[in-house]
Formats: C-alpha cells, sequence, structure tokens
DNA sequence: TATCGTTATGTATTTTAATATATAAGGAAC
DNA sequence: GTTCCTTATATATTAAAATACATAACGATA
C-alpha cells in the first residue's frame, strides 16, 4: 500500500499552482511558446492558455508574459517572479514527497499499526542544525558511533543507540541531519588537533544577559552555529565579532534526525 | 497563499482510500446502510455502491459487510479490518494536516523565501519522546524556562533559547514534544522531593554490553522511557526487571518539538 | 505586401464522471 | 402472502472538463 498526494498551492481559497500546471509553466520556459508546450505536455492550446491566465489572474505579479506576432510569430515568457515561483514550489514538493515517503515507512499500513505512529513533522527548539553525509557507522553493542560529513570535508561524530541505528535503517551514504542545542557548543580558542568534533568559524554576533551569552558564530557557506555560554567564559575569552574560534560539540549530545 | 493537498492511499497505484471514500464509510458505520449514508453525504447510490465495490476488491479483507433482504431490508456494516483501516487514516490524515500547516507557516510563499526551508519532517533518533501540555514560560533574557505538564500531573522543565520561544510561537496551552536522548537519562534509587525533572517508574528491560546498560523504563500509560547508563552504575544499583526507579533528565538536555 | 507561427478568442464535439431512474431479488415481520 | 427497505444491477440523463476546430489579430521578415 502506497500513500499518493497531490500538492496545490490556492490563493483566495482557488487553486493556483496544480502539478499540471508547473509541469506547464516548465514546459513553457522550455520551450518560449504556449502552443510548443501544450504540445509537449501534452494538453490542448485552450486548456494551456486558460491555465496561465487563471494563474496570472490570481497572482500578485505576472507570471508570464506574452508577445504576438513577430519574428517568430510570438512567443511566451516566465516572468523573473514565475521563476521564483516555481523555485518555491519544487521546494515544497520535494519537503512534501519526504514527507509522504516517511510516512509510507513508518508502518504496516496493512496491519493498521499506525495508531503508535510518532510525532516526525515538527518544528524542533535546537537552533543547530547541520546536513550532512553519513561517511561511517560503527556499531559497538549498545550504541553506535555515527560519522557525519560535511561539505567542507568537516566532520562530526554522533553517538546514538544501535537500536536508532536499525529503527532509522541508518546507513552510508544517507543524508541526515546532526540536530544540537545551543547550549551543548562549547567555545574554545583553539581546537587541538586530536580534539573531534571541533568546527572552525568566525564570531558574527554575540548578545548578553546576567549570566548568559549567546554567540553565533559562522562555519562557513552561511551555515551558522549558536552557542550559549557563561558571560564570565565569554569575557575570559574576550569574544568580539569577527574572531575565529572553535566549537566543540559533544558527540552524545547530538541527536540524528533523518 | 495556502496550501491544499488531499491525502490517498493506493494499492497497485489505484486510488483505494481516498478522503470521500472514507466520508462515505464513516456514514456507512453510522447508519449501516449505503443508502442512507449516500442520502447523508450527499452523493448517489450507484456512486457509494461503486466505491465501496472498488475498495473491497482493492483490500487484502473485506471492508465492508453486506445483507440483502431481511428485518429492515438488510444493511450494511464495517468489518473490523474496515474500522482499523479508518483508524489508520485518521491519524495518517491528522499528521499529514500537522504537515501542511507546518509548511504553510514555514516561509512567505509571495516572496518565494522558501529556499532556506529548513527539514522540519524528520525521523529522530533519540528515542525518548514525550507529548505534554505547556504549562508555564519564564523568559529571562537570553534562556527561558518552559514547564511541560503530562496527563498524571508528572512536569518536565526544558530549558531553551528566548529565541527558540519566539520563532516557534511556543505559548501555553500547545501541545509539544519533549526529546532526549536515552544517554541524558539518569537513573537513581529514589528521587528527593526537591529535585525536579524527575520521573518515576519500573523497569521493564535490560540489556548489557561490555560497558553500557540499556534499560526501559515504564513510566505509566504504556509509556517507556530508554536509558543508557554505565553497566558499573547498573550493578551498583542493583537493577533488575520490575524494579521502581526514578528518572532524572537535565532541564537543558532536552529539546521541544512543536 | 504576402508569409508565418504565434497569441487570443469563440463554438462544437468528445470524454468522463456523476446523477437520475428503473427494476429484480432478498428475507424478516406482520 | 404481502409489505417494507435494502442490496444489486442496468440504462438514460445531466454536468463538467477537456479536446478539436475555426478564425482574427499581430508584427517581424523576406
Amino acid at each position: 500500500m502506497e500513500l499518493s498526494s497531490t500538492l496545490s498551492l490556492d490563493i483566495f481559497g482557488k487553486p493556483f499552482l496544480l502539478e499540471k500546471r508547473i509541469d506547464l509553466l516548465y514546459a513553457i520556459a522550455k520551450y518560449g511558446s504556449i502552443s510548443k508546450a501544450a504540445k509537449s505536455i501534452p494538453m490542448s492550446y485552450k486548456s494551456a492558455w486558460e491555465a496561465i491566465e487563471v494563474m496570472n489572474n490570481l497572482a500578485s505579479e505576472p507570471i508570464v508574459e506574452s508577445e504576438t506576432g513577430g519574428k517568430n510569430g510570438g512567443g511566451t515568457t516566465i516572468t523573473d517572479y514565475g521563476l521564483k515561483l516555481l523555485d518555491t514550489y519544487k521546494v515544497l514538493k520535494s519537503e512534501h514527497d519526504r514527507f509522504l515517503e516517511h510516512l509510507s515507512l513508518h508502518g504496516d499500513l496493512q496491519e493498521g499499526t499506525f495508531k503508535t505512529i510518532k510525532r516526525f513533522s515538527m518544528q524542533l527548539s535546537a537552533r543547530n542544525q547541520l546536513q550532512g553525509i553519513v561517511s561511517n557507522i560503527e556499531t559497538d553493542g549498545i550504541n553506535a558511533m555515527v560519522t557525519l560529513q560535511f561539505a567542507d570535508d568537516k566532520k562530526l561524530y554522533i553517538t546514538v543507540t544501535s537500536e536508532a541505528i536499525e529503527i532509522m535503517h541508518i546507513e552510508t551514504g544517507n543524508e541526515l541531519t546532526a540536530i544540537f542545542k545551543s547550549n551543548s557548543v562549547r567555545i574554545m580558542e583553539e581546537c587541538k588537533e586530536i580534539d573531534n568534533n571541533c568546527l572552525q568559524g568566525t564570531v558574527l554576533q554575540i548578545q548578553n544577559d546576567q549570566e548568559l551569552c549567546k554567540v553565533t558564530v559562522n562555519i562557513g557557506e552561511q551555515r551558522s552555529i549558536v552557542a550559549v555560554i557563561s558571560s564570565m567564559d565569554a569575557e575570559r575569552m574576550q569574544l568580539k565579532e569577527g574572531k575565529r574560534v572553535s566549537l566543540f560539540i559533544k558527540s552524545n549530545k547530538i541527536i540524528l534526525g533523518k
């Protein structure tokens, strides 16, 4: 048994972006004309034309622009706004697909064992979430150590139970998310080479209250990590914006998300 | 702009459980007859009959059973299997709705700022996930303390950043999930009254390797918590199945999920 | 100016899905 | 046996959606 679902973006309660229309828009982007696009789908020119008219009317800005007459009889192109909408839909759709896949895998539908389903569509309070690829798994009795590799040859070791590895079907090559709280991050002047789970970065922002200090550190590629440390420690290290620091996260304080 | 989506459960690539059919099944369960159910939807008897025939044929077991003739002319009732499917669909649907709501709230669709979307449909490695109601929030500078109340007047305190409270729009009355790793759980013989974040329970299962000991503790209402502690500690406490223990989870090791 | 491929628009036709209507048969209850 | 309400099944009708087809306007280009 499988799950399927069609995603639709509505405006004023009316369908705006539908899967079919999205296909049409991509075809228009490719061929530069409604008629050719319609032929490639395939669908009738009239349907195509009406679909894009509806979309253009519902949207706050035009999605496509048409020219009639001219060199090749005219044509239709997608506006920047239209392209942005296509990107948006793509992200939405892929996230939705991920969700359905999770839901499908999560229990035996025939058996109706879904009552015990766990929530897995959650917004998490943990501010730090880094995506990486599993490069190694070492199972050793009750616990297992997962190595998560990031783009820039940084990596993190993560301790989870072997049970979790099994239940989540974690394998090398999986793209997983390392999740950890900001108070699980320690800041040090310099990592010793032997230290694991160290990430380098530069301080982006500092915020203080009486006892605590929230430090945002840029670790490259627009990714940042938030650490909350004691104001005392912050002062001792003379933290300030732009300063280069090392971040240390204990492997047993990281949660994995698939 | 809004998101909408219709969930469908398919078998052999063919639509099996659709929203409409679910409504029909509920109506049949209520009225005990296809004709009355169809009238109440409303839809034609023929459509209704065909719909349930399709479903009965696709399913591995009958979903409804019909009798013709008799006291009130016969009738149609839903089988246990059918009821189980309805339950399954309900869970699936509510999870799907949750997901769409999250997705809708997660960015401004008009602005197309969805590129930076975070994954929030994840399976988590953390084995311990407890749902409760927020009964109190104390924001104090950088950090905030959330009190999560459970059914049986147990409660947990959770430390998160004030930023997280804002971003997630956490308010008293929200139903949230407390998420923590099994190695964040300490086991003690007895909690002192003054200790916070203590949960009582009885040991369900114990698993050992050379160094570590995984203990599953039942904390009532079929909910259980998994703790991984050192074998030494386990031995010192003479843990065994059925023993009553106290669990302690530090407030700053818990992640909140909404 | 005639050509060409397109947009823009209308009307007719087909397809599809749903409803409406009709009818047989079943079987307990009176 | 008649009544009653239902299931089960077929056929006709309606409604909605898509396609097919036809035609005007457009404007660069040869």
